[in-house]
This record gives C-alpha cells, structure tokens and sequence, in this order.
DNA sequence: GTAAAATTATGTTTTAGAGCACAAAAGTAG
DNA sequence: CTACTTTTGTGCTCTAAAACATAATTTTAC
C-alpha cells in the first residue's frame, strides 16, 4: 500500500544525495519550492515533446522512462526505483522531452522547479558534480543497453531483464520472486520484442525450470544459468 | 593531408569551448599539461575495460566511439568530429571505458589529465556546466538512437545513417558527396546490420537512384525521400 | 610487379522473430 | 451477477534479415 502522507523530514531523507550537498539557506529555499505529486497506477508523469519544468525525485512507487517509436511499439529506455532522481536531462540539455514517464504502480513524487536547481548548481559545486556524475553514469548504461538490445537474441534479452529487474527493484522475503509485478507487455517493451514472444520464452523458460510463474509473479530459480543465457546473447 | 603540427594558438582555438570558461590562472595550468599525440587511420585510441585518464578533443580527423557486442560483431556508438570532446564520461562515473575509440581517419588529438580537469571541474562552475550539457545531451541522443536501431527496419537504418553523416561531418563542394568515406562494414556496423545487408542495400538505394556511389564515395541525390525512408522505419 | 589479404558484390538458403488468429482467463464496470 | 474489456496463452504463417557461398575487385605488403 501507498502511504498517505509524507512528512518533511521524511522527503528529505529521500533526496538525501542532492540534500547533502546544500548548505542552510540553500536547503531553505529547497523546502519552499518543492511539491509533492500523487501518481496513480498507469497513469502519464510526462510525455514526449513537452517542455521541461521540473526535476522529480520518486519518493514511493515504480516508475519507467519509455519512448513509443515506429508503429506504436513502445521501448522502455529505463526505469526508477525510490530515492532516484529523473525528468531533468531535457532541461540540462536545453531541449523537449524526448521520453515519457509512467507510473508502473502508484507512485509519489517530489516535484523541485528546474530553475531553482539550475540557480543552486550555479552557486553550488557539489551539485553541479552529482548531476556530472548522474548523467556520466545514466550515459554508460545507455551505451551498454544499446548494444544489448540490438545484438543479443530473445532468450538473452529476456534473462537480462529478468535480472536487471532483481538488482533493481529486489526480491521479496523469499530472496527469489521479484518485487515488481509487470505485465507481458512491460516486460516486453522492456525487452525489446512483442508481447506474444515475451509470453512465449517466459514460458519456456518455466518449462526449462530456470524461473516459475504465477500470474505476474515471477521466481527466478536457476540464476546462474540465466546469467549465462543473458550473456551469450 | 593531415596538419604535421598544430600550434598552440590553433589548439586553443580548437577547445574553445572549455577554454572560454578558464581564467588566466587555469588556462596557464592547461597549457602546461596537455598533450598532443597523432594517430594512424583505424588505429585504436582506446579500449574498452581500460581506464579512463584523459580527456581527449580531437582537433582533427573523424573518430568513432564502438563497442564489441555478441560474436565479434561491432556497434558504432558515436562518431566524433573536430573540436568534440570525448573519452571523459567513463572517468566523472567512476568505472572503465565500456566502449573503445578508434580513428576513422587519420586524427590528431589533444589530451587532458582528467584529474587536471576535475580540479578545475571542482573551482569552476562554468566548466561543470559545460560538461552537464555535453552529457545531458549524449544521453538524449542516445536514447533516440537505442529506439532507432532497434525499431526500424534495414532501409530506415541505413537511410538515417547517410542522412547523419551528412549532418554530422558534410559534404564536399558539390554539396552532396559525403565527406567522410567509410567502409561498408563500418556503415553496417553505424547501421546494426550486417556487412552484406549494408552492401546490399546501399545498391538498392543506387538503383532507386536515391544516391549514387563510386567506391566509399557516397552522394546523396534524393534526400527527401531519404528522410521519409528513415521516418517510415 | 606480384602474391596475399581485405573489401565489395551478388546469389541462395536458413531462421529468428514478427504478425495474425483465436481461445481461455482474469480484471473491471455497471 | 453479468457483460465487457484487457491480459495471457498457443498455434500457425510469413518475412526480414542473418548466414553462407563464391567471385570479382581493390588494397596492402613485400
């Protein structure tokens, strides 16, 4: 379940990494211009093409970064888990959205104006380094993925996501069922192939007992050799 | 012909755009540390697992940042031209280059310690925001480019990679050449193709008379339609 | 200048994965 | 509870693009 509320001091250990690097007057005028946005399950965060407001710092819930591309397929490019910062590449940039967001579950989010943190990163060195960092990172995932998604074969694509959705997101008590429930289709997009051969290796790979299924529960059991498949492409 | 040298006005000239943020103090430590090496047509700049210790601006040349995927087969990530920095994001992450660097032609490039620039990166703000721009805008890019390479299909590819590399490295007097003449195996690779499927299309389009080809020598003839070839995918 | 290697070109075969059709199951709404 | 929509599951067909084969051409090396 969703919490209901969240307190100040509560946000702040959230945006702990960008909180740490403000001194008192910058945190003051943070605490001022921050807001809080509910988001429900499915619903659109922002879309392509629309100009760049605010950077927003997921506070609970799941969130993906996706791009619809030819035909109405949509490729999911990355995605969010609490405590992480996004939406604000475009505005660094000095450009339009060219993704959109979505909230995979309900999902709260703290809404910062970008050009209070543009005015803080000019007077703040620490900040303008954790977003050279952020982007230095995000950049050499983007590289990696790139060459994933267009170089390895339904099987490994599959396993990768599997797993990138274990390191992400966690397991349950169980230490095996992953946390986040999607559908074929996220799954899917997340993986760069249709909705029926998501189904179709999901289960295979039930049958190759490597992952067991219930619904959209989803246990992975042999993750040794899914980390082979993902590797081998 | 390449330059036999490049004096240290021509290469402040080049790295203006770092340079104009430096006051005299910094611009002096620069002076002192930077290097100039020359490299070889497709002569590896630097590779992949390797750690990052400059930041390199090619003054002159064209370079392509690839990366080695499945099966030996090689994915074109970017293509540098004069005056670009590259080779710094694998450093500011904190990891190893993911991706290797080589000449397309032969280059001349001019290399900063990367720690020289994170002191400086730390006392000026205006470098900081440089390097936000520059990465926030890879990364945009890169993102446009993973749904690109895995959504269309062979003629999109290859439509939007001539078109790139028109507006990436021009034309010659005629103004419609490329200049930049690569084998079919790195248009392929700049493509997500394979050799053949380059060769093969790229005689398409010459029947279809949307180019013409002589060699490596590339002219676009029917740009328009090119455009629309890479937006239908 | 000649041999060897690399690149380009074209034809043929094979296959991974998209596309489509349909049914069953699970959610959702009234 | 019932009707309707969405999601999941399977089978079948078809096609885009890889893989392979071979030859011609160009480049490189000695």
């Amino acid at each position: 379940m969703v919490k209901k509320d969240f307190s100040v001091s509560e946000i702040i250990e959230s945006i702990a990494e960008l909180w740490q690097t403000l001194n008192d007057e910058q945190r003051e005028m943070l605490v001022k211009e921050f807001t809080v946005q509910r988001f429900k399950k499915n619903e659109l965060i922002y879309c392509e093409g629309e100009k760049p407001t605010h950077i927003m710092c997921l506070l609970s819930g799941k969130v993906k970064i996706f791009k619809d591309g030819v035909g109405g397929r949509s490729q999911i490019i990355r995605v969010i888990k609490p405590m992480e910062y996004f939406a604000y590449r475009a505005y660094f940039s000095g450009g339009d959205y060219v993704t959109a967001a979505a909230a995979f579950e309900p999902s709260v989010i703290c809404m910062i104006p970008m050009n209070i943190i543009t005015q803080l990163v000019h007077e703040n060195n620490d900040l303008a380094q954790f977003f050279i960092r952020q982007l230095a990172t995000d950049l050499g995932i983007a590289d990696e993925r790139t060459v994933n998604l267009t170089q390895k074969h339904i099987r490994g694509r599959l396993a990768e996501s599997l797993l990138f959705l274990k390191e992400n997101y966690g397991v349950e008590e169980d230490e095996s069922t992953l946390s986040i429930y999607l559908s074929r289709e996220d799954l899917a997009n997340l993986s760069n192939m249709t909705t029926s051969n998501a189904i179709r290796t999901l289960s295979n790979f039930a049958a190759e007992k490597l992952i067991a299924i219930d619904g959209r529960k989803i246990k992975l059991i042999d993750e040794d050799r899914l980390k082979k498949i993902s590797k081998i492409g």
